[in-house]
DNA sequence: AGCACGCCGACT
DNA sequence: GTCGGCGTGCTC
């Protein structure tokens, strides 16, 4: 009998691969192991074992495996399981997942290595100047890498110059496959065994007299083990002693002392114990108990707590309870709210049994966080994290907490897999019988949505904790302002005053200015030119701390000009603000107080983003001008005053959701005001103070708010009521993607009737040199999902099948909200 | 996605 | 006449 196995590889491929197998390598694979396969005329891909059968594949020689990567499965059932359900759902391949799923150091790849050939004698005449270089460089260097070749000739394609190579004999080349992920070893050092008896070690310190500086080191040796009976690093021997690395050497080399190695952990908690948990409040403690009794009966709740209700209190007591019946959990934030500070928190209740996860750590941590879940170790009892967290290897999981639950960066837009964390955290917990609560001062309409069909348990806390009073909100009509000549460049007189107010007082100010669809651009006063991206439809946005021109969608960026590209006059001017103009602009009302900007040119770096909330928190910042990111769980003691510059480009946003989230950001951004006894205030500069989400945000109604934005929905057919899935086509050639479109289109007709959208170009309809078009399905509720999904595919195969239609590339994304 | 193969234009 | 551009098709 013959033996196979299925294999995913990480390519968008629809397919899995077959490879054959021996009966002893089918003894040993496991489903999840990695084996290292050989892949079209040359490459080596890692694969995941699907599947191992006996079905000979009829239409092809299935190829053997190269080798196999892992004693034990690196990931188990349930992941597999939960590969499929997001490949399905989200309408990716298994490829896609697990490229996406795997902390890259799992994923090796194969890399051509040259060598010179075994013959000795080479005609060298025959070889050209090119060819000879790269033989040449053989000599010195027993192999190359196609890069180094490229950097030898200095020319990108190298591939032929190799291959006319081989062809005279003069090289070989094969594949070598790297593991990418090397532990971190730590030196240490001991006496060597000869010494251990009381003899030889008094022998040994006379021989050393003659070398103090040896002579030390090997006493301070004894001391340390003496004091702390652990191994002794090198490091620390030669820190304590005094010594340099080179006479530990010479001890070493002398067979004085022994070296050897231990495997650490990069990351490593080294902290105090373990505190008890807080008590809760009666608020908190009620929301506690009806959590419970909402877990009888749901496997998911909403907890819809104000801000600063003090959820993570209730959290840190449900995962105690957890934690005792020996099971994991997963804590999922959105990137930007995993701070120092919320992990100190856990940390300082739960010790090492916190895992961080997320997209800041190197890939050598990563593994290291997924073997210490694999393995459900001590150490990764709790993993808070990221989206991607939910790919980790859990066997034995009790509870997810999704918090700010209403983020949309829980949902990935590029690549694929294009999922959302929160729902496919959902469904990974029902897996494994694990129930999920999500967070939020501001529920997703879809989330609150499914608490009212009574699909999910609903939990509400209304009240702050401490008591410490909900900020008073107060709406700034700056039309008015304008009108009566109230204003100060973006600042209204309200504003101005309240600010003088707070500052006096000693208090922190925080102004919020969105970013989206509001930067700031350049326009020639003559011509009312603006300089615009020559890959993308837009215009440069200016920033001015590194006086460029960038476009925010491709990263194309140039110098600022100082003439008007179009007539070359020299009358500029700066449209639009962001948060530069208004950090500016605040510099010049308060000459005397620190201001500080938050924003993503000021937090790139692994810790420009701490540095500033680290400032705030030692009140070395007045006043901080920042975006989106302030709106992210932060505590901030000192803050009384908050101000929204313009309310109005949120509300405005061309999205069915506009409202839902100004309504949201809003009030997250409101909730950083006043958050200890002092009542905050919130200032919101806006052109229509009517505006029925402001009113609700000023009324803190929620409710309100919910059921206008449901009867839009329902007018609408948008979600939640109506599920969707969006497909883009992009291509260089606006007419082909014009007529490939409109043909996309007309086929989803035919089966989807009036519930196809488009196809339309989007706002901006060139990215990156790429021209877009989007088409949009709505799915009324009672349709099947898969059967519209499988339609779906079978349109597209078909499109797939027009030759002219092959180089446009199709994004299908499902629940592109 | 890579990567090879194959067909056409612009250079020695 | 070759080099190298990228359109087309395949990968167990």
């Amino acid at each position: 009998m013959s033996f196979f196995i299925d294999v995913i590889i990480p390519i968008p491929l629809q397919k899995l691969f077959t490879y054959s197998i021996t009966f002893s390598e089918a003894d040993f694979l496991k489903r999840g192991m990695r084996v290292a396969v050989p892949f079209g005329k040359s490459k080596i891909y890692t694969g995941i074992v699907y599947n191992i059968h006996n079905d000979a594949p009829s239409a092809y020689e299935a190829k053997e495996i190269q080798q196999i990567l892992d004693e034990t499965p690196i990931v188990n059932d349930k992941q597999l399981q939960l590969w499929d359900w997001i490949s399905k759902y989200y309408m990716c391949t298994l490829g896609d997942v697990m490229r996406a799923a795997l902390p890259s150091a799992f994923i090796l790849e194969s890399e051509t290595v040259i060598s010179k050939s075994s013959l000795t004698n080479i005609d060298e005449s025959i070889l050209k100047d090119d060819e000879f270089l790269v033989y040449e460089a053989l000599h010195h260097q027993s192999n190359l890498k196609i890069h180094d070749v490229s950097n030898i000739l200095d020319k990108k394609n190298v591939l032929s110059v190799i291959k006319r190579l081989i062809e005279k004999e003069a090289i070989s080349v094969h594949e070598e496959v790297y593991e990418k992920y090397k532990p971190k070893l730590v030196r240490y050092v001991k006496l060597h065994a000869d010494y251990s008896s009381q003899d030889s070690l008094q022998n040994l310190l006379d021989d050393l007299t003659r070398a103090p500086k040896q002579r030390d080191a090997v006493m301070t040796l004894f001391s340390i083990s003496a004091q702390t009976k652990k191994p002794v690093k090198v490091s620390d021997l030669s820190k304590r002693s005094n010594t340099s690395t080179s006479i530990i050497k010479a001890l070493i080399d002398k067979c004085v002392l022994e070296e050897y190695y231990i495997q650490m952990d990069r990351v490593e908690y080294s902290g105090e114990d373990n505190e008890a948990s807080k008590q809760l409040n009666t608020y908190q403690e009620n929301a506690l108990s009806e959590l419970k009794d909402s877990f009888k009966n749901h496997n998911v709740s909403l907890l819809h707590g104000v801000t600063s209700s003090g959820k993570t209190e209730i959290y840190v007591k449900l995962i105690e309870e957890v934690l005792n019946e020996g099971r994991q959990v997963l804590y999922l934030l959105p990137e930007i709210a995993l701070t120092a500070q919320l992990i100190t928190r856990l940390q300082n209740y739960f010790g090492e049994q916190v895992a961080i996860f997320h997209s800041k750590y190197s890939v050598h941590e990563r593994v290291e966080v997924w073997n210490n879940v694999l393995h459900n170790s001590a150490k990764a009892k709790i993993v808070l994290g990221a989206r991607s967290s939910i790919f980790l290897p859990f066997n034995n999981l009790g509870l997810t907490i999704i918090d700010e639950e209403h983020e949309q960066s829980f949902k990935q837009f590029d690549p694929a897999p294009r999922y959302h964390a929160r729902d496919t955290a959902i469904v990974l917990a029902n897996m494994h019988q694990a129930r999920t609560l999500l967070g939020s001062a501001t529920p997703s309409l879809e989330s609150y949505f499914n608490a009212k069909q009574n699909k999910y348990g609903l939990v509400e806390i209304t009240k702050r904790f401490n008591n410490v009073l909900m900020p008073d909100i107060e709406l700034v009509d700056i039309k008015d302002k304008l009108k009566k000549k109230r204003m100060k460049g973006h600042f209204s007189d309200r504003l101005i005053e309240e600010m003088i107010e707070t500052l006096k007082d000693g208090c922190q100010i925080i102004l919020f200015q969105n970013r989206r669809g509001f930067s700031p651009i350049v326009e020639c006063n003559i011509c009312g030119h603006s300089p615009q991206c020559p890959n993308c439809d837009v215009s440069l946005t200016y920033h001015q701390y590194r006086n460029q021109l960038r476009c925010h969608y491709c990263g194309y960026n140039s110098t600022m000009i100082q003439d008007c590209i179009a007539c070359g006059s020299q009358d500029l001017d700066n449209k639009g603000f962001g948060t530069e103009q208004i950090e500016e602009e605040v510099k010049l009302l308060f000459p005397d107080s620190k201001v500080a900007r938050m924003d993503l040119d000021t937090t790139r770096g692994k810790y420009g983003y701490e540095k500033i909330i680290n400032a705030l928190e030692q009140q070395e910042i007045d006043i901080l001008v920042g975006t989106q990111m302030l709106t992210k769980g932060l505590d901030f003691r000192n803050v009384k005053l908050v101000g929204i510059m313009n309310a109005d480009n949120m509300l405005n946003f061309p999205d069915f959701r506009a409202h839902e989230r100004s309504f949201q950001l809003m009030l997250q951004v409101s909730g950083r005001a006043g958050r200890t006894e002092e009542r905050g205030k919130v200032l919101i500069q806006t052109y229509n103070p009517h505006h029925n989400i402001l009113q609700q945000v000023s009324t803190n109604n929620y409710i309100d708010m919910f059921n206008e934005q449901m009867n839009d929905r329902n007018n609408f057919k948008y979600p939640p009521v109506y599920k969707q899935i969006k497909i883009t086509l992009k291509h260089k050639e606006y007419n082909k993607v014009e007529t490939a479109s409109n043909w996309y289109a007309k086929s989803l007709r035919q089966v989807f009737k009036e519930n196809i959208l488009g196809p339309e170009s989007p706002p901006i309809a060139r990215i990156r040199n790429q021209f877009h078009k989007n088409i949009l399905v709505k799915i009324p509720k009672e349709q099947s999902l898969a059967k519209t999904k499988e339609a779906i595919i079978k349109i597209n195969n078909s499109f797939f099948s027009v030759k002219d239609f092959r180089s446009v590339k199709v994004i299908l994304n499902v629940d592109n909200f």
